[in-house]
DNA sequence: CGTCAGTGACTACATGTGTAGTTTCATTGA
DNA sequence: TCAATGAAACTACACATGTAGTCACTGACG
């Protein structure tokens, strides 16, 4: 049942995930670095993000301060096991098989991805 | 520059992707397998992407075939890379330690993979 | 030859999304 | 005290998306 979570949405999230709680004229600064969105654009983002219980408000004297009501970790998961299960048919072997096909895999990324593995059989 | 798919747009390329050309009507038949979806609804989504340049048309008679114009390994590679980009910072070594530190992943995934990485690297 | 079924074309319509502008109200500094 | 400032709330608006309905045409069948 998890609310949905826009793309300009999560550019929010992710500001507040580093971060919170903020007011909406702080997140707006550090979303601004990465969009060039209007503080009424963040504003509005932040408030369907409350109306849909994604991120809490807290009243600070005539302001809010805003905060993550979903860990981004969840959300990954979320995201993630919907991705899967769309395009790869719910296993992630695919996935990897395609990634690594498509060369978007480097020779790091590889080891990398063995040692993880490694580690998990334990 | 490559044209968005949506959701819905993707259940139906996915049956041209294992065979095409198709009329609208045997396209319908397929998706509704999956989706429960009328016959209107197959053929608007075809427009669109017919519109989009996703799917060609060829004329049969007085009714048209249905062709991708996209390779799906393509589409993939796109969504696949945007995902990670947008989620993960562009490295596949947080999405499949998510994947796994989520559960997401049997021992048999990982054999899988295993197998994979090590095919790869020869 | 007239009718009906199948087809593409066009229309519909609520909801989501990106991207703000405008209004209203309270606080604070002069 | 009063005006300017800054915050939230409300409004706007075009385009995307999911999900069809309706229309007009044409070829096949009786």
């Amino acid at each position: 049942m998890s609310e949905r979570i826009s793309d300009a949405e999560h550019a929010v999230m992710e500001v507040l995930w580093k971060r919170a709680p903020l007011t909406a004229a702080e997140v707006a600064d550090q979303v601004v670095r990465e969009k060039d969105w209007s503080l009424q654009t963040v504003k509005t983002l932040l408030s369907r993000l409350a109306a849909k219980a994604v991120v809490g408000t807290e009243r600070d004297g005539r302001r809010f301060l805003y905060s993550p009501l979903v860990e981004r970790d969840d959300y990954l998961t979320g995201v993630s096991r919907n991705f899967v299960d769309r395009l790869f048919g719910g296993k992630v072997m695919p996935l990897v098989a395609h990634l690594a096909e498509a060369d978007e895999l480097s020779a790091d990324d590889i080891r990398e991805i063995e040692e993880l593995l490694r580690e998990l059989k334990k």
